[in-house]
DNA sequence: CATGATGTCTGACTGTAGTCAGATATATTG
DNA sequence: CAATATATCTGACTACAGTCAGACATCATG
């Protein structure tokens, strides 16, 4: 029973029965599994009834059904989309919403009395987001951001926090040399965020200079996402990009407090180099050609 | 996204969608998931109907069909029970055996491939474990057993362990005063244990003296246990078994390295004494007057 | 041994999910 | 503008899970 193949299949089967009576409970408001999903999925804003059938995976006939019975109910209207009257978009109603929040509501008090079971609540929490990582990761989104975005920011505040945990000296951003945004978006860089669902989960930024390399700055990824070989993707994509922008030569810094971080570059092609900054947190330095 | 709702909220999408995908492929051997279901709670040694039916929540009748067509393809036979002809006690074929261990041989690699995307195994198990347990923390029986079976060996096994990583002098446990096994069965004494499924995950000790009291000894909860009340719900069970068997006072030694331990006693109204052994290990004294 | 309780089975039924073929309206392309 | 592709809808169908009432055999009890 203790060996790791029963350990899993035993969180399979808690889980599954907990899964049965959380699909049983979207039935207490007198509706349909289905109906009450494409209802959820037009609430969260997916309107594009092709993108909703997509997302749920359902047949087009019984998509079409289904959207029609909430509209019998008066929870949805549907109209052509502008741009092409093939297609569909739908929309909540006023009852549609009170319905949709009822069910938000109903969620959110579920989650809660969840958490409200167990003392230690951050460690439950930082389970499940590992788990939920580790199951939706090839799920995992790489996208090209602007550094001033909510998830970059996001990502940034993380990264920052964990630079003043880790390094014995702390860390202070002023002091480094904080890339500027503009360095890092096209055509002189890139930025790059790892979505999973709809949470941030790690980034890492390309930083344009005048002396003939770009950086790779910035790289993180999160805590509950490690182990998933997150930070190899990023830094891949990376490259991919600085060579679709022409880029010949890569360097970075970094510091031997992130073993991790030294590791990855060191095995995927990244060579020790001597130090090419004074910026005062840094004491390892590298380099890729590209 | 970032509060503990969005984050159980999250997680409960990820595990609804990999279940998902999990109930589908039960079907993967061409039969529906209720006879699957039926068939796989035999094969893991539930035999009785109504035991079976009880234990997957089934209608009498639908259960009856479902045996039936498992019948039909050979895999399940169904006989009286010895005892009582009205029952009916299920048993798998040769076939039957065949086609269970063909839906173990799927699990087990489902399992392990979830493993395989990870690289740190062990983080990802322990999350699976504490989750697992949260979920199913409602479910735990406190069973009565013998202090010498192989679930209360489990957990001493591991309690000693744990009292070695935090005991600073370590800890031996031919030291210790290491109690008889007659000292906690009944009637001088018993020893409980908390079954999750069917994994031990806490167990207590209540040992019989010749000096007017008894002693509560072996106090342990699985780490991924913790934080659920178990150990109040143990020291519970054992205070209403000792008041059972006529005892008056319960006394206890511990450490003052388990913390928890210590709080759990003064909260639930032990009052702490004066040494009274000398036993190596513990500093700490308490008794409770039943 | 009559009576009621228990465990299982059968028949008749419902609701939901899902599939498939074809109809319809709109877009796109040569 | 004709031919084709696309997005949705409708009707007809199947499979599965589940409910309910009642039949039947067996057991426990006074």
């Amino acid at each position: 029973m203790l060996d790791p193949v029963s350990r899993v299949r035993r969180f399979n089967r808690a889980v599954t029965s907990a899964v049965g009576a959380l699909d049983t409970s979207f039935l207490g408001r007198g509706r349909p599994l289905g109906a009450a999903r494409v209802l959820n999925a037009i609430g969260h804003g997916r309107s594009d009834v092709a993108e909703i059938r997509d997302y749920l995976g359902l047949d087009s006939g019984l998509m079409s059904r289904l959207l029609r019975s909430l509209e019998d109910e008066g929870l949805v209207e549907t109209n052509a989309h502008e741009d092409d009257a093939r297609r569909r978009v739908a929309t909540l109603t006023r009852a549609g919403r009170r319905e949709f929040a009822a069910y938000e509501a109903l969620s959110n008090t579920q989650a809660e009395g969840f958490l409200a079971q167990h003392s230690q609540r951050e460690a439950v929490l930082a389970a499940m987001d590992l788990i939920a990582s580790t199951l939706t990761h090839e799920r995992v989104t790489l996208d090209e951001m602007d550094p001033r975005s909510e998830e970059a920011r996001h990502c940034l505040g993380e990264y920052y926090g964990e630079l003043g945990r880790r390094f014995k000296q702390g860390f202070d951003v002023s002091l480094s040399r904080d890339p500027d945004a503009k360095d890092m978006r096209r055509p002189r860089g890139t930025f790059i965020v790892a979505m999973s669902d709809t949470l941030p989960i790690g980034c890492v930024g390309l930083k344009g200079t005048d002396h003939g390399y770009a950086e790779i700055k910035r790289l993180w990824v999160a805590p509950a996402a490690r182990g998933l070989r997150l930070g190899r993707r990023l830094m891949d994509v990376t490259e991919d990009a600085a060579r679709g922008l022409g880029i010949k030569l890569l360097r970075l810094d970094t510091n031997s407090a992130l073993a991790e971080a030294g590791q990855l570059y060191r095995r995927s092609g990244w060579s020790e180099i001597p130090r090419f900054n004074d910026d005062p947190y840094p004491d390892l330095f590298f380099e890729k050609r590209l």
